[in-house]
DNA sequence: TTTAATGCAAAAGATTTGCAACATG
DNA sequence: CATGTTGCAAATCTTTTGCATTAAA
């Protein structure tokens, strides 16, 4: 799913604030590597992220990639997805969704659902640190998979 | 967190009836790799499931560690968690519990929550494929990350 | 102008694979 | 005995790092 042009700007100009607040600076690289992950409604990994950046910026070097992708995770900007079997994958959709996840290809679903968003958190939970964010994450085989048997 | 004696012996017994089934044959290695994952609380991965087999088995290879792992998964006997910047991790801990994940050094913390055990799941999510486990993972900073800036 | 960020090339790490020898059912 | 599994070594793939150059504030 690709991201409404609305959506990017609002997400972009989100950027561009985090960043001045962090005290990091604004780069061409950075503004198009985080709006190639922004605007992506999948969940892709470096790899991916670089090949879609080279398109705009045939310079972009993919150790940019690596160092910005994870500067944008240590800011809040986007987050790691731990996909079985796959490389580190990321995502810069931060509202309420959750994922189903196929444990033999690693395939990754999101979902949204009502019922799942506010989600009682136990006590004992921030007295390991300071949540952020909670999510629901459904495990089993996908139709493809099963069927492969 | 060490597992107790007897839930590791329930395991490797179910372990060996699920080989079986399976049609996968019963090998030493496969059974002190499933040991191991079996009776450490934790979530190791394979370099440490590698050296803690050694010890009882020195001439076990790091390669047939990594592909009894994933066999694992294939069967459903463990599963994989992808923790931030880290390598893929295994468990073999199936029954409900949660997870804390800091997303700046990617520790994760289980937690075990009445509340979040019993989760209703969207109809939608049927229809990906077949359902095998719910669980909560909540993300934030842990309160070393916190408390480092 | 000062400091941080980039690109390059090389290193380091993690994971997988081909194959001959071996163990299991 | 037939077949699947192992250990080894090498290959592959992913991610990180050092450093001189360049660009942002």
């Amino acid at each position: 799913m690709k991201i409404g042009k609305r959506e990017v700007e609002r997400r972009i100009q989100h950027f561009q604030d985090v960043c001045k607040d962090a005290g990091v600076k604004l780069t061409h690289q950075r503004l198009e590597i985080f709006r190639e992950v922004a605007q992506t409604g999948d969940h892709p990994d470096a790899e991916k992220v670089f090949q879609g950046v080279r398109k705009r910026m045939p310079t972009v070097s993919l150790d940019t990639v690596y160092r910005t992708l994870w500067m944008l995770n240590d800011v809040g900007l986007i987050r790691t997805i731990g996909a079985s079997r796959e490389r580190t994958r990321f995502d810069a959709n931060l509202s309420d969704h959750h994922h189903f996840v196929c444990r033999k290809c690693g395939k990754m679903i999101d979902f949204a659902a009502d019922s799942l968003d506010d989600l009682h958190t136990p006590d004992v939970v921030n007295t390991y640190g300071l949540i952020e964010s909670t999510h629901v994450e459904i495990r089993g085989v996908c139709h493809k998979c099963a069927s492969r048997q």
